[in-house]
DNA sequence: ATGACTCCCAGTGGGAGA
């Protein structure tokens, strides 16, 4: 099966692009960040009309995160991490084929020390908790989705420059390999991919056409899932639209 | 360079993103 994850940066703007997307790549299921959209506007119709089937879960202006399958409706939706008080929505659960699917939008975090770092402190921290217990119900399972992390400095265009900056700091790659500690593993890393991939590009500077980027878009599989893992890419073509998403689709393949 | 762009809600400016 065929996975994939997309920060869209507003589903309303990046509708079309997205059909036509998932026309060509044809995966089994995705997941989309940054919808901002609420519930009662969600394009249901147009992706169902597309063959698409659709979980959602959204708000006004910010945030927003949604689960597509191709084959069926996903089952045992969770919206959110349970426990867990939070006025953002930015987790989408299912199981799709017998993998448990967990979509999720990190939160930014702003700068370090400000009370938004404190915030994806915490919901990191909420985070790792509920995944650690999905894994025990459900050891075929898949995290993906916008990590607002970049594990390593090979995973930023400038290191020096952004050392410690948000995205960087220890905290967050601490958080980062706390995640891998609970039996997942970055499918990205699992094959050879070329120098100075990224995912997201700042709309400013001609960050894209200058390649100056980061690698924030993660898929994490479990070890149970890790030898059927036949591939992992980023797909730049999407950044290269007239309007694009600043973010690039990540894809994984799973011969399971 | 505390910028640059894009999106949103607002409403002709400002917050947020990363």
């Amino acid at each position: 099966m065929k996975l994939a994850t997309w920060n869209v940066n507003s589903l309303a703007v990046r509708l079309p692009q997205l059909l036509d997307w998932l026309a060509l790549q044809q995966p089994d299921a995705v997941v989309l960040q940054e919808t901002k959209l609420t519930d009662d506007k969600f394009p249901q119709a147009e992706l169902a009309a597309a063959g698409w089937h659709s979980a959602w879960f959204g708000q006004k202006t910010y945030n927003g995160v949604a689960l597509l399958t191709r084959h069926a409706p996903a089952t045992n939706v969770v919206r959110n991490i349970p426990g867990l008080d939070d006025a953002q929505a930015r987790v989408i659960a299912g199981s799709v084929a017998g993998v448990r699917v967990i979509g999720a939008y990190f939160p930014n975090g702003q700068a370090p020390g400000s009370e938004k770092f404190a915030y994806k402190m915490g919901w990191l921290d909420a985070l790792r908790a509920w995944v650690a217990d999905e894994l025990t119900r459900h050891p075929r399972l898949v995290l993906l989705g916008d990590y607002n992390i970049a594990p390593e400095d090979r995973d930023v265009y400038d290191p020096v420059a952004w050392a410690g900056q948000i995205h960087c700091t220890p905290e967050e790659r601490a958080h980062f390999q706390g995640l891998l500690g609970l039996g997942l593993v970055d499918a990205f890393r699992l094959f050879e991919q070329p120098p100075k991939s990224w995912s997201w590009w700042d709309y400013r500077n001609l960050a894209f056409r200058k390649n100056q980027g980061l690698r924030i878009d993660h898929i994490l599989v479990s070890t149970a899932l890790q030898p059927t893992v036949t591939g992992c890419s980023i797909d730049k073509l999407p950044r290269k639209n007239e309007r694009p998403s600043d973010h690039a689709p990540v894809l994984v393949e799973i011969s399971a």
